[in-house]
DNA sequence: CATTATTTTGAACAACGTTCACGTTTGAGG
DNA sequence: CCTCAAACGTGAACGTTGTTCAAAATAATG
């Protein structure tokens, strides 16, 4: 009895694997349910037995990648404690860095981030809500340490401002439209941008 | 004879008003081919008379979406031609206050213009490419202001990069996810942003 | 072992963009 | 005004989607 759940358990584990490596080789467009069942060893119908459906899969796919990218995160900010405003740039800078590198070597798998939509009328489940705010716990910090006078709500806004620009930069530059900055320069000029902020925002305290 | 190809033009701008329409109203993915062979009142076939597919009809209204945001910048930039360090930081700022406008009064439009991909294999046409870059041009003039001892090359990719920030806090804030700035509060970290740009490009001069 | 509950299955469905064989319309030449 | 080949419009049909559901298979229970 216990063995149904179990195994159904490893197989919904399975098909979520298997999600992802379609997501990151062919893009999301590129996940198709037949597919899946034909990797996973199931039948198509059977899907629906693991999850709700396309969209459950997806979001725990995204769930997956933004673990991923909280840890790089981490692993980019772990020394850098320091509150002193001269350190604060270089770790604002390290992050944006850390972000861009991330969306590079997992585009696909990061594009689904953004480019994923709900079926019509369905609304996105708690659980994927809450794990998108993680994110800004990294750039609060040095925020903090370059505007000590700002309340905490600005700073969460400004945070998220920051965010939105650097990730701006980062999707266009990733994307094939002429739109944008070179792949090349991409690392430059996020650099530019943050240091930029980071002078203009320590001058203004 | 001139009859039939002035009536298929015709049709053709009935076809790309209907999925502007379309679009505009239910977004890109409320456009389908049975809903606009109903509107124009032709069979569905004869949409492929009119246009290559549905990517080109994309693009079509893309281009529209492209000449209307065009003359909303030029509108708002007519006026500040002046070459001063301190206009120009302003003259940033209400291009990219227009932009931001421009994102809410056509959401779902403007949206399109960076959610449409072309089917798998499929290249975006020469005249599609060709607008894409229009933009930088309203941007070009403040920057070279702000930053005078600045190459072109240089001017180009940061002009690049100040629109690709932009573009980021207003996509991710005009969409439903909480990793955003706050619709509310768009316009002001908008200009917090670039303002705060502005003084550092100019102090570095 | 029999019977009931659960789970798995894959054929069937609806919706989509796209194609194509078939009539119909058209317009230049007689 | 008539003819007839060429151009055009038509909507049924095709290939893919995600999703459903009656039935078959399997597991649990008495």
């Amino acid at each position: 009895m216990v063995k149904t759940t179990e195994r159904r358990e490893r197989q919904r584990e399975a098909l979520i694997m298997a999600a992802e490596g379609a997501i990151a080789e062919k893009g999301l467009s590129g996940l198709k349910a037949r597919d899946l069942a034909n990797e996973v060893g199931c039948a198509l119908g059977a899907i629906y037995n693991l999850v709700a459906d396309m969209d459950e899969l997806v979001l725990r796919v995204g769930s997956r990648t933004l673990a991923r990218l909280d840890s790089a995160l981490a692993q980019a900010t772990d020394g850098s404690c320091s509150t002193s405003s001269g350190d604060a740039t270089n770790t604002l800078v390290a992050i944006a860095k850390t972000y861009c590198a991330f969306a590079r070597e997992n585009l696909q798998l990061w594009r689904t981030l953004f480019e994923h939509r709900m079926a019509e009328g369905a609304v996105v489940p708690e659980w994927a809500i809450s794990e998108q705010m993680t994110m800004f716990r990294y750039i609060l910090a040095p925020l903090r340490a370059l505007q000590p006078q700002a309340s905490e709500p600005e700073l969460m806004l400004l945070s998220r401002t920051l965010f939105s620009a650097v990730h701006g930069i980062v999707m266009l530059g990733l994307e094939e439209k002429l739109i944008a900055v070179p792949p090349a320069e991409l690392d430059g000029q996020i650099e530019a941008i943050v240091r930029a902020l980071g002078k203009a925002l320590k001058q203004e305290a």
